[in-house]
DNA sequence: AAATAAATAGTAATAATTACTATTTATTTT
DNA sequence: AAAATAAATAGTAATTATTACTATTTATTT
């Protein structure tokens, strides 16, 4: 993969941040440093960092989020400022424990549990 | 909410299959019935069934799924066949259980814990 | 049976993402 | 360092999932 500046720019911008911006906001503030970047540029950049393991995409509802966070975590999904919390699920007891550690109010866990089913051995 | 035979055939269709369909899915089959309903009344209607708490949406990525399996469960992806399987997490020690009990290989665990974050007390 | 308003079909609009192509640019070769 | 090469870009068009709009139909009430 040859160098470019404009995904330098991206995994910078996806780096510097905690909000795991959307492919849209990647976009716009990408465009503070490279004006006339393109969203074709941000979409097909996204693709080969999360190729080369650089970025990970979290699927959030029905947008795609990118978190340059690689260590294996979860996320604390606020429903009134939709605000995506990094937690770490190891050793915690789940909805007692994020409400004391977090401060944050459980109202529903959803887990998706990915591999390969019996169809396939 | 007044009847309609359009929800009654949707509604139907999701509760005869375990493949929690997509829009697209209930649409086709639906046409089986009414050749001519049309894309609109699918998902206006499945807004309402999720509304009155009939059915569920599942969030697969970026499609949405849908459920009339209304008890807290959760779901095994399968990466080669896409298939969701429905489990129910109460009492099982993870990944070696799910391993045995569902004859299926974790390769990943990914959960979102949706809530009221600090900022909003 | 007529009146009413909710639901529909059909079409257009929107949002997120991907595909396409001529041009630009990082890297290699001379 | 200049020319050659191929990967990456900008800009635009296409695609997919979903929502919005509107004239017509239909379930329900009167």
């Amino acid at each position: 993969m040859r160098y470019s500046q404009q995904r330098e720019i991206i995994l910078n911008l996806i780096q510097s941040t905690k909000i795991h911006p959307t492919a849209d906001w990647i976009y716009n503030n990408a465009k503070t440093y490279i004006p006339k970047i393109s969203l074709g540029t941000v979409y097909r950049n996204l693709k080969q960092l999360e190729q080369d393991k650089l970025i990970a995409t979290i699927y959030d509802g029905n947008v795609a989020r990118y978190d340059s966070n690689m260590e294996k975590h979860d996320h604390l999904k606020c429903n009134i400022c939709g605000d995506l919390i990094d937690i770490n699920k190891n050793n915690i007891d789940f909805s007692k424990t994020i409400e004391r550690n977090f401060n944050f109010k459980v109202t529903d866990i959803e887990m998706t549990i990915s591999g390969t089913c019996k169809k396939h051995t």
